[in-house]
DNA sequence: CTTATAATGAAAACGATTTCCATTTGAATC
DNA sequence: GATTCAAATGGAAATCGTTTTCATTATAAG
C-alpha cells in the first residue's frame, strides 16, 4: 500500500538489528551492488545452508529500509533491488541497459526543487522515485566500434 | 526485461489501431486519469459484457505505449497505471498520498540534464522514471485544520 | 471463395512478495 | 538455572498483477 520509498532525512540507524538484519546488511555491504531479495537470500544460503529464510530476508529488508540504512530501487521489472546507503541518505542511478551497470548520481534533482514545487503547486514532497536508463560510456563505445 | 518506459521523441501515432486498442484508448481518453489495466478492463466490461478481454487490454496497452500514445506510470505498488499523452510526449506526476490525486509536472527535470549527464558521466539517456509523492494543498489544509 | 496472418479470449502458468501459523530465540524475571 | 512472554524466524500456502499458451475468429490478400 505504501506508494514508494525514497527520500531523505529519516531517523538514521540505531536500535539493535535482528540476526536477520545483520546478515542481510552484511551481504549488501560486501556486494555494494543492487541486489534483489532473492539474490541476497541466494548468496546467504550458498555460503551457509542454515542461513535466514526468504521470509526473514524480506522482513529484514523492510526494517532496514525503515531505519534508513538501506534503500530500495525499483527498476520497473517487477523485482525490487536494494543497496546500502549512508544512514538517512538516498541517491539515484544511471542504469546501463547494455551491461546492467549502475552509476550513482551525485546529487538529487528533486530535492533541489522541493521549495519551488511547494510554492508553485502547494504540494509538499515526502518521497520520490527517479531512475535513469540508457547507455554507459563503455557500451556506447563497443556498439560504435 | 525492458527496464521501464518513459521518455520523449518516439515515432508518434500512425498505423491503424486494432479494435482492442481503440476501445482501450477511448476509455483512457474519457477517464483522463491514471488507470490500471484491470480498471480499464472493468470499465469496458461494465459498459458491455462483450468488451475485449483482459488479455487484449494488456496487449493493447503494450501497443499504445509503443506507439507513444499512452504512457505507463509506475507508482511502486505493483500495479502499473496508464494515461493518454500527447503523441510522443511524456510527463511526470506529483501524487498525493492523502487523496490519491495526481498533478502533472509541467516540465521534465531529466530532459534538461541530458547534455550535462552525457558530458559528466558519458552516459546517454534513453528513458527515465520520475514520480513524486507527498501531500497536495487540499490534504495539507485538512490535516492542519 | 480460399488462404495466410494478425487479433482475440479463456484458462493456465508465472513469479515476486505476503500471509499464516507453528516453532525457536532472547531478554527479563524469578 | 528455570520460567515466561514477546519478538523473530522458517516453510508452506496464498496473493495478485501480469504473461503464456493455445485454440478460435476476424481481416486482408490473392
Amino acid at each position: 500500500m505504501s506508494p514508494a520509498g525514497r527520500a531523505g532525512r529519516s531517523r538514521a540507524g540505531q536500535g539493535k538489528l535482528t540476526r536477520g538484519c545483520r546478515r542481510v546488511l552484511a551481504v549488501l555491504e560486501q556486494t555494494r551492488e543492487l541486489s534483489s531479495a532473492q539474490d541476497i537470500h541466494g548468496m546467504l544460503r550458498q555460503a551457509e545452508p542454515e542461513a535466514p529464510g526468504l521470509t526473514t530476508v524480506y522482513r529484514s529488508l523492510e526494517s532496514l529500509v525503515g531505519m534508513g540504512l538501506v534503500q530500495s530501487v525499483d527498476l520497473g521489472d517487477g523485482e525490487k533491488r536494494y543497496e546500502v546507503v549512508e544512514p538517512g541518505e538516498h541517491h539515484h542511478h544511471l542504469i546501463c541497459q547494455g551491461c546492467g551497470a549502475s552509476v550513482h548520481l551525485d546529487q538529487c534533482l528533486v530535492e533541489d526543487l522541493e521549495k519551488s514545487i511547494k510554492a508553485k503547486y502547494g504540494f509538499e514532497i515526502s518521497s520520490h522515485v527517479l531512475e535513469v536508463f540508457g547507455r554507459c560510456r563503455g557500451c556506447l563505445k563497443s556498439s560504435t566500434k
